[in-house]
DNA sequence: GTGGTCTAGACCACG
DNA sequence: GTGGTCTAGACCACT
């Protein structure tokens, strides 16, 4: 379910990050449901405890999730955080956009990219990911 | 002219890697025109020579510029390099529209991003920079 | 009447402790009134009974209650223990101000927050308390 | 000039956190002064450079501090942090003086431990520190 | 030299 | 079992 690529540039915590942060927004994890302790989801990635927890505590600090000493970690409430994501998403869009317009991107080509990647979103959306329950509903 | 922001969690060998490709795509830079040499810029921007030489390098790798011993660094073709570095950026809008888009942004929200952002791009291009020629074309 | 929040870092048994103590300083326990039992307290909070006990364990030995072997956990004559509570209190009150002072903050600025906090302080003191004695007296 | 406590029930970070942002509050060290780093701190401490980065990453996040890869540590624009740091000390004090005002200690006992600790903050402040300038400042 | 990331393994407090 | 803290020591990127 949560992959992440050990050989990227980007930190693995922060891969861990994104890829939480997506499930939540994607509606793909239930509102306060518990996910996987540090040491269960760091075996199963192959990753050391520190490495998970570390990506925990930063999305705890975020409000993304919220943690009680021996329980476990739980979803925050979806609401709260999606627009605050939401907007750091488009932000990123809107940067991205500038730059390839400054470096001398035709209009009509910039369009058809963020069609092309809207189609493909969609079509990821669609795709009923096949979700390792056992591990993040717990 | 080239601004580094030495606070950025951004390397600064890359901040100046895409300062010079920027003006390069910009058409501010003439075709074959000389770079400052490494240690002029070094000395004006206040950075250590080795990180202007690094981002020199790397630029030459990727075939931005190339150098020619004892007499400087020179831009390459425009033409060459415009697609490649374009690509790259029609590949990061892709992406970050990717992301917004599984990140629970409509449809309508992303592109109203897109649609302002091209605005500000425009705006930014008319406006007749104030090009300190001295430290680019030397 | 004890409310304990789950989500709070404070641990649990720490949070059953004070609220404990604060029901005796108030005077809205009895002196020598028996306290539920570990296990009724526990379901009725709905936690471990362990952590229940942990809590009186250690009010027992600060001395704000008493248990009898078979019979239950009775509070300890206020007297003996209003003065030491007290005096932790107060103690807690000069760190802040220390500290509030060490940050800068002026003299009269931690005047002006000490005065707001005795009068909230004495409005909730006056507001008629709607205790819950089934589960506090038994 | 920084003191840690090793046997604290506070993690050594937290303590940490709290020295360096008193150190600055009270105006002892300049803006934008450097901060001794990560391991020249860790080794005159005695502990380990996990922990000190740990509480440097905590204030940057806190925009306490910034930081420069490959350079250090440095403080930020203490105006922008002063008030944000001061409402924190002032909400503590509103809390404890709540507190002890409903376990009973009366009106008057509250004000007399106010004054004093006033008083004893004024003497530390005047107290000319001993600052080991080599180390904070360098 | 600097900070940033990661691992391995330890101990503690909490439930 | 859970998360929280800490250590020791490694490797990397940046200056």
């Amino acid at each position: 379910m949560i992959e992440i690529d050990l050989h990227s540039r980007k930190p693995i915590y922060e891969q861990l990050k994104e890829q939480i942060t997506k499930l939540l927004m994607l509606g793909l994890l239930e509102e306060s449901s518990r996910l996987p302790s540090v040491r269960t989801l760091a075996r199963d990635i192959g990753i050391n405890p520190n490495t998970v927890q570390k990506a925990y505590q930063q999305l705890e600090q975020e409000g993304i999730l919220y943690t009680v000493t021996g329980k476990g970690s739980f979803l925050s409430a979806e609401n709260v955080i999606r627009k605050q994501v939401q907007k750091k998403s488009l932000d990123e869009v809107s940067q991205s956009v500038k730059n390839a317009s400054l470096n001398g991107c035709s209009k009509d080509d910039i369009i058809e990219f963020v069609e092309n990647a809207l189609q493909s979103a969609e079509i990821l959306k669609n795709k009923p990911l096949k979700i390792d329950e056992k591990n993040i509903k717990e």
